[in-house]
DNA sequence: GCCGTTTTCGGCCCGACTGTTTTCAGTCG
């Protein structure tokens, strides 16, 4: 066989990748060929970002919402782009009108950006880092670049340390103090956590809290109740009788592991917390046992901010729902409320005739009785909406009383087995009876073994199997499945590989090797070459690699590593679309959920629209030792948050179902 | 800049907290 050049398939293996942070913040550059001149990831990302100059410019507000919430709407465009502009069907995208439809367009089909590049350059690129400093926003580096000429980190700090903000109008010493403690935090902290370490934290939290005297009821809300791939602070909210509260926060600020208290009221617990929050049993967190052991080795390095927010138990509900979100959830819902001419906030659902002219908590004491979340959308017309749905994605026309209805999610016990794993043979460290085992303990019917393919190496090591070895394993995987036959066991190991997908969408190993396999996952490693190359390169090849006959799953489809770096660039939903049109003439092609919680690949927004064309999704842990296989969890908190229900998804066929399916 | 079955103009979710003020702007979620 011809192999690659080295170089050319060279891993960049996630942990030790060295994340250049470049700043970003520049105009895409035309494709040297088109229509599309500019790719809608391309726009998506400059809409973002113009949201954002837009309030450093001075802009009006509602014109920064609106470069937003464009984004978000082309970001969730499930046609093709260039289909739609030259239809002239952009404007009726919801968000797009005439104005931004003229901007897409323009750099769709001439790949210019009509008046942005003035934009871009008359706002200073460090004023883009500055607001991601702690109490900093628009408003303030706009006034501090034009009071003082700060510009970047450097300056901010610099001004800081000569005493030259405190006496800026609107600034004062703490404002300064603060500043600096900022632009040392924002050095240490990357600001997020995967979804892992933070629900890990989250549940160790809420856990401790349950159990101090006096809390009725205590809930993670936020990003973590959603199931976001990263999680940015964490939100528990309790519900407690009124003269409680007091006892309970003293409670909380004596917990072990809390590394700074950043600031504590009366119904509010600021914090931050590290691995010492860990210590003691996991309680009844919904990660298992056994997970929750694997995890905190990870994370044991840590840190993460957490708010505790204490109401009465009457509040609680809507206290909970306000603060699990998202933001775009809740504008929905208090769109939803005023429609009905009430008022929906984190205190109650408020007829605005018995509220009057109050406020907050006063007009609170009006408010609609809901004894739990459920009865807040049913007051509001729609049943109740799981957490993970909650990002405005059609979740709330789906909910309501005229919609159609919201899928019943997949839960972890739907699933049977999976199908990309790895042994000794590859880099793995547990052998095939070690893993075979391992999924038994976890009930599963089957496991599918996908080690890499020949071609793979890691700084110049071999790390495939060589196509002459594959026979071998494919003889002990039959003796192993034997034994069980004769057993009466209900279990097997399922053959396959992960199969490089070469750069020009080819898969690794000859034809007749991956024919002898019973399925092959095809993935990219080669990042480098895919990342170099534009978006229509990459969609071309891999719509060719999932048009081969012997790829059953398309591997971690973008290479991403979360908060390590992007995946290449690809046009999913097109890939998804050729997937779809393949299913529909009778063959099975899967798209992975790589469950690991580094990759979270397939993303979620993306599930849905798999689903809708009749793609089946694979949930993988992409398990390298037994204890890796339990990362399959994530992977279905992924799959719930893409709308996923048990039949969408390919592994929670039984085994004997798996097996005649893959043409055993 | 977007949107509209009361609107093509005048809205655009809403409240807490912080630090700066002395009645509030900016930030955050």
């Amino acid at each position: 066989m011809v192999l690659e050049p080295q170089g050319q398939n060279q891993v960049e293996w996630p942990l030790v990748d060295n994340v250049v942070k470049s700043t970003g913040w520049s105009l895409p550059k035309a494709r040297s060929e088109g229509p599309p001149f500019i790719t809608k990831s391309q726009i998506v990302k400059v809409l973002e970002q113009v949201g954002v100059l837009l309030e450093l410019d001075g802009a009006n507000q509602f014109r920064v919402i609106a470069y937003q919430n464009a984004s978000r709407a082309l970001a969730s465009l499930e046609e093709d782009l260039l289909t739609v502009v030259s239809e002239e069907r952009i404007t009726d995208v919801k968000g797009i009108g005439k104005g931004l439809g003229g901007l897409i367009s323009e750099a769709v089909l001439e790949g210019t950006w009509g008046e942005l590049p003035s934009l871009y350059e008359r706002v200073p690129p460090g004023l883009m880092e500055i607001v991601g400093i702690p109490g900093l926003g628009p408003k303030r580096a706009r006034t501090l670049h034009e009071e003082l000429g700060v510009d970047s980190i450097e300056s901010l700090k610099a001004a800081c340390e000569m005493g030259h903000i405190a006496p800026l109008s609107g600034f004062g010493q703490k404002s300064q103090q603060k500043y600096l403690e900022g632009i040392d935090l924002l050095r240490r902290y990357q600001g997020r956590s995967r979804m892992d370490v933070g629900l890990l934290y989250g549940q160790a939290l809420e856990d401790r809290v349950s159990e101090i005297e006096g809390v009725v009821r205590a809930e993670l809300a936020g990003s973590a109740r959603r199931r976001r791939e990263t999680i940015g602070d964490l939100d528990i909210v309790v519900g407690a009788q009124p003269d409680d509260h007091d006892s309970i926060i003293e409670a909380i600020l004596a917990f072990p592991g809390i590394a700074e208290v950043k600031g504590h009221g009366e119904s509010k617990v600021s914090l931050i917390l590290e691995a010492d929050m860990l210590g003691g049993s996991p309680g009844s967190s919904s990660i298992d046992v056994q997970l929750a052991e694997t995890l905190k080795e990870r994370s044991s390095d840590a840190t993460i901010d957490a708010q505790v927010r204490i109401v009465s138990p009457e509040t609680f509900p809507f206290t909970l729902a306000y603060f699990t979100g998202s933001k775009e959830h809740n504008i929905r819902m208090r769109q939803a409320a005023i429609d009905r001419d009430l008022r929906l906030n984190e205190f109650g659902l408020i007829p605005e005739g018995a509220a009057g002219g109050a406020i907050g908590l006063e007009a609170a004491k009006h408010t609609l009785e809901c004894s739990d979340e459920a009865d807040i959308y049913r007051h509001l017309g729609m049943s109740w909406i799981p957490p993970e749905m909650r990002e405005d994605m059609g979740e709330i026309e789906a909910a309501s009383d005229s919609g159609s209805g919201l899928p019943i999610l997949i839960e972890p016990s739907d699933i049977k087995g999976t199908l990309h794993n790895h042994t000794v043979a590859s880099d793995g460290t547990a052998t095939l009876e070690e893993m075979a085992a391992a999924a038994m303990n976890l009930g599963w019917e089957f496991l599918g073994i996908a080690d890499h393919s020949e071609i793979l190496n890691i700084g110049g090591r071999q790390i495939g199997v060589s196509a002459s070895d594959v026979a071998g394993q494919a003889e002990s995987i039959r003796a192993l499945n034997e034994g069980w036959r004769d057993a009466g066991t209900d279990f097997r190991l399922l053959h396959g590989s992960e199969c490089d997908i070469l750069v020009d969408g080819s898969l690794d190993y000859p034809e007749e090797v991956r024919n002898s396999l019973s399925h092959v996952v095809g993935s990219v490693h080669a990042l480098g070459s895919w990342r170099a190359r534009d978006e229509i390169a990459n969609t071309e090849a891999l719509i060719t690699a999932v048009e081969d006959p012997t790829l059953t799953v398309l591997g971690h489809p973008t290479g991403r590593i979360l908060q390590g770096r992007e995946g290449f660039p690809v046009d999913m939903h097109a890939v998804l679309r050729r997937m779809g049109e393949l299913n529909a003439e009778g063959e099975l092609k899967a798209v992975e959920i790589n469950a690991s919680p580094y990759r979270l690949d397939l993303d979620w927004r993306l599930c849905k629209y798999a689903k809708e064309l009749g793609v089946p999704v694979c949930i993988n842990p992409d398990a390298h030792d037994t204890e890796g296989l339990r990362d399959f969890w994530f992977g279905v908190q992924v799959a719930r948050k893409g709308w996923l229900s048990p039949a969408d998804v390919l592994n929670t066929r039984s085994g004997a179902e798996m097996e005649s399916l893959l043409g055993l």
